[in-house]
RNA sequence: GCCGGGAUGGCGGAACUGGCAGACGCCAUGGACUUAAAAUCCAUUGGGCUACUCAGCCCGUGCGGGUUCGAAUCCCGCUCCCGGCACCA
């Protein structure tokens, strides 16, 4: 009687024996290569869901590859663990958010043990754990010592729901991102971290980022928003004022017909002080500075009014209008803006609603300058009506006017992003508080680094209402100045998350070291990631962040590197019925039923074989029964043992190399696991036909399925006899002589049509090629009574025959 | 609106440098084994037409053109879908 494969006991025993040996255990070794595969770690919310499951598989597939070509491959694995879920949690089922994140952990880490992960938990870091938040609270006191950290006022994102403010890239539409409520503004002092600083070099260094796919970058570079234009100063007519404005097109200049304030411009107040004009645009500031994001983006109809003062346009003298808008923001630029109807759409647009000039100062291409265009015309093109640049055009007129500007003092070349600094305060309890006390004599004094981490009170209580839980719990926030030693008061600011995870890559290197957030020699190491894998949703925020820390941690000389993730592989969703599994839809596939039901190494099989891993991913049950089928499959064809004897089938060998070359490659190159599976699918079709079936070909198999299927062929290997784990095995090399064919098939074609298949031996010349091809009958009864014109002959593969 | 990505059988997908379109898997159908079923194994499986002995021809990779001996692949022009950004001056 056949033995069947039993999922169960092999997969559940290998992960035991595996943890008893610590085997995947990884230490530093300079003598060896290195190779560092990471996956985002997971936010604990309970449970895993397939999401996690591919993003998971993929990367112990790669990191159980290259281990097996001999790296010394970090694989660690840790937890996102701050966050206000655990509040809601807290609230809604009157635990503690520590409980709640701690049990969740537990029973995430039991489900990826049982998936066969091979991570090395003894590298396990949580954020949440005062060991590691202690040196997030490090961080943010090195940047607060290089000027990088700042607590200052300004118009801020607040999400109603989750009662916190939030950085501009965590707001999508004008919507939170993670609980999609409306995003409102409030003024408030906040802390922020200045990646605006680093904005030039973190689109700079895109550039070194050779493996990260390109949208990725795309989507940085556009995040970050360089524009290189000119600041010109306007001068208010009446007061004086300097009015500077930036502008990308200074070869306008001379079409400005007048000039737009935000609202919220502090010359308004001024300008306005005393004139009939002073109460219609306080309201109208106030109208426009109560807008959501999300009216922002959607009210779509400009506004304005004329605040009844004007400006001199330092070019020409000329005098134009000052209005306000709400179509220009006080966060961007200098927040004012020339207005150029004739060559801005924005501009034209307001300017045909309140009647104002349009001045045409670009010729089109059709070489018409009309004086009163139906359109803006926003390409380059020669200068009209602009004194003594006329005839100048595109990068030579922009050039020699802002040459002009600066020689006269009239404006100076400015570079502008769009990016803002990083607002990371925020009002919750379950985060790493910020390491600041407030004392009446010293002010802002941080927190002595011989002091943290500052921790978290347990005992707080969650109402689900009102302000930070942090504010009303008087041991926390009662305190004495680190300076002078009177009373102080703590900042009830947490961090925000992406504070948490910009670093954890780095804390793996060296997870329990005790004199910094990292050993430099063991982050030097490893350092970079070599293999990132993760969601595309954190195409700006997560990424983006990281890069900055790291950045700054090498300016502070703690990592030699400058970037963080060498290569970066952006998984596809997980869907069900065309749609993303979720609960509301309720169309979620469980990973631990599945497990149940087919074992983690069909789960992971599927998972791989169904897609590439950067497209999205439809379940299909039928699928992974035919994932469960094939390792049956494998099973009894190993089982079985070598067929037949002498020496092996040419054939069955080449097939066996072949295989060997393709999972290789595509696992190497392409991370095409799909395709790498499918060849493995082929070879065991083909051993299944056989007559002749060597032991190197079944052992072969089994070390090709390894990556994959970790469980079934490390019982497969101690079944066959072999010694040691099949997981550090030497990854089989293939050889370049057993590829080569004696004979091979060369299409014929006449015109391009395939007229038949001929077998020559390998490498025949392209003289013997066409010959043969002219010989063959069914090729002679297309060619008959017709001209042969031309003959194209690739060797080894095909014979075109051009006919007349 | 701008920027990316995509469209291939009934389905998921493959085709790497322009060279046999549809590998591999799913589904389906037929056969073998079985008292029967499951499991397993073998075979067929893009559409149409002519043959049904053995095959042969035509069409076919979103649409319309082009380049080429030859195009899913390159170029031009469209349609639709997905994602990102969106008054950024």
């Amino acid at each position: 009687m056949e033995e069947r494969y039993d999922f169960k006991a092999v997969e559940e025993k290998w992960q035991r024996e595996w943890e008893r040996t610590q085997a995947y255990r990884v230490h530093e070794d300079v003598e060896r290569k290195k190779f560092y595969c990471l996956e985002m770690f997971p936010y604990p919310s309970g449970n895993l869901h397939m999401g996690h499951v591919r993003n998971y598989s993929i990367g112990d597939v790669l990191a159980r590859f290259k281990k097996m070509q001999g790296y010394n491959v970090l694989h660690p694995m840790g937890w996102d663990a701050f966050g206000m879920p655990a509040e809601n949690a807290a609230i809604q089922r009157k635990t503690h958010p520590a409980t709640w994140t701690w049990s969740n952990i537990e029973n995430m880490r039991r489900q990826l043990k049982r998936l066969g992960m091979d991570y090395d938990w003894t590298r396990e870091v949580a954020t949440c754990s005062p060991d590691y938040y202690k040196w997030t609270q490090w961080l943010f006191l090195l940047l607060y010592k290089r000027g990088l950290a700042y607590k200052g006022e300004g118009a801020v994102n607040w999400c109603p729901s989750c009662a916190t403010v939030l950085a501009n890239e965590q707001v999508e539409g004008g919507v939170c991102w993670r609980c999609k409520t409306p995003v409102e503004k409030r003024r408030l002092s906040q802390w922020f971290f200045k990646i605006t600083e680093y904005a030039d070099r973190l689109l700079e260094d895109l550039e070194l980022l050779e493996g990260w796919p390109e949208r990725v970058k795309t989507m940085q570079r556009n995040w970050i928003g360089r524009s290189e234009g000119v600041e010109i100063e306007f001068i208010a007519e009446k007061t004086g004022d300097k009015i500077p404005v930036f502008t990308t097109r200074q070869d306008t200049v001379y079409g400005v017909t007048y000039l737009v304030l935000a609202p919220e411009h502090p010359l308004v107040e001024k300008l306005t002080a005393g004139t009939e004009y002073e109460r219609e645009a306080r309201e109208f500031a106030a109208k426009a500075s109560a807008l959501s994001e999300l009216d922002r983006t959607t009210a779509l109809e400009k506004e304005g009014m004329f605040i009844g003062a004007y400006a001199i346009n330092p070019m020409n003298s000329q005098r134009v209008p000052l209005w306000i808008a709400n179509y220009v923001l006080m966060e961007y630029g200098t927040g004012a803006v020339m207005g150029v109807p004739a060559h801005d759409e924005r501009d034209f647009e307001f300017a045909q609603k309140y009647g104002l000039e349009v001045r045409t100062v670009i010729r089109r291409p059709d070489g018409s300058a009309p004086a009163d265009p139906s359109e803006a015309y926003t390409s380059y093109g020669p200068m009209v009506n602009s004194g003594p640049f006329d005839g100048l055009a595109g990068k030579e007129a922009l050039r020699a006017v802002a040459d002009y500007m600066e020689e006269k003092g009239i404006g100076k070349r400015r570079i502008n992003y769009r990016l803002r600094d990083w607002l990371i305060s925020r009002q919750r309890y379950w985060g790493a508080p910020i390491p600041i006390i407030y004392c009446d004599q010293c002010g802002t004094v941080p927190v002595p680094e011989e002091d943290l981490p500052v921790t978290l009170p347990e005992k707080v209580v969650f109402t689900g209402t009102g302000p930070s839980v942090l504010e009303g719990v008087e041991e926390f926030v009662n305190t004495t100045c680190p300076q002078c030693g009177r009373a102080a008061r703590r900042e009830t600011d947490t961090m925000d998350t992406f504070v948490c995870s910009s670093w954890y890559y780095l804390r793996y290197t060296s997870p329990g070291y005790e004199d910094g957030p990292l050993s430099v020699a063991s982050a030097n190491y490893w350092m970079p990631v070599d293999q990132y894998i993760g969601g595309i949703e954190h195409a700006v925020l997560h990424l983006l962040y990281s890069r900055f820390f790291m950045k700054v941690l090498n300016d502070a000389g703690l990592v030699k590197e400058r970037e963080p993730f060498k290569r970066l592989l952006t998984q596809g969703m997980v869907l069900k019925d065309g749609s993303a599994m979720s609960k509301s839809r309720g169309n979620i596939v469980a990973p631990d039923e599945i497990v149940e039901k087919y074992g983690a190494d069909t789960a992971r099989l599927f998972i791989l074989f169904a897609s590439p891993p950067e497209k999205d991913l439809e379940w299909s049950d039928a699928g992974v029964e035919g994932a469960h089928r094939f390792l049956n499959r494998v099973w009894r064809l190993v089982l079985r043992g070598p067929v037949g004897s002498g020496e092996p089938d040419p054939e069955v060998r080449r097939a066996l190399h072949l295989a060997i070359k393709k999972v290789t490659e595509d696992i190497e190159e392409r991370f095409n696991f799909n395709t790498a599976i499918s060849a493995i699918m082929e070879l065991v079709n083909t051993l299944y036909r056989a007559e002749r079936v060597t032991e190197e070909a079944l052992e072969t198999l089994v070390l090709l399925l390894a990556p994959f299927a970790p469980h079934l062929t490390e019982e497969l290997w101690h079944r066959m006899g072999k010694e040691g784990s099949v997981h550090t095995q030497a990854w089989p090399k293939y050889d370049p002589e057993a590829i080569i064919a004696d004979v091979v098939e060369v299409v014929v074609q006449v015109n391009g049509k395939v007229r038949d298949h001929i077998q020559v031996p390998a490498g025949a010349t392209r003289d013997d090629l066409a010959a043969r091809a002219l010989a063959s009958d069914r090729v002679q009864s297309f060619i008959a009574g017709k001209e042969i014109v031309k003959t194209v002959v690739v060797p080894d593969k095909l014979v075109n025959l051009v006919v007349k």
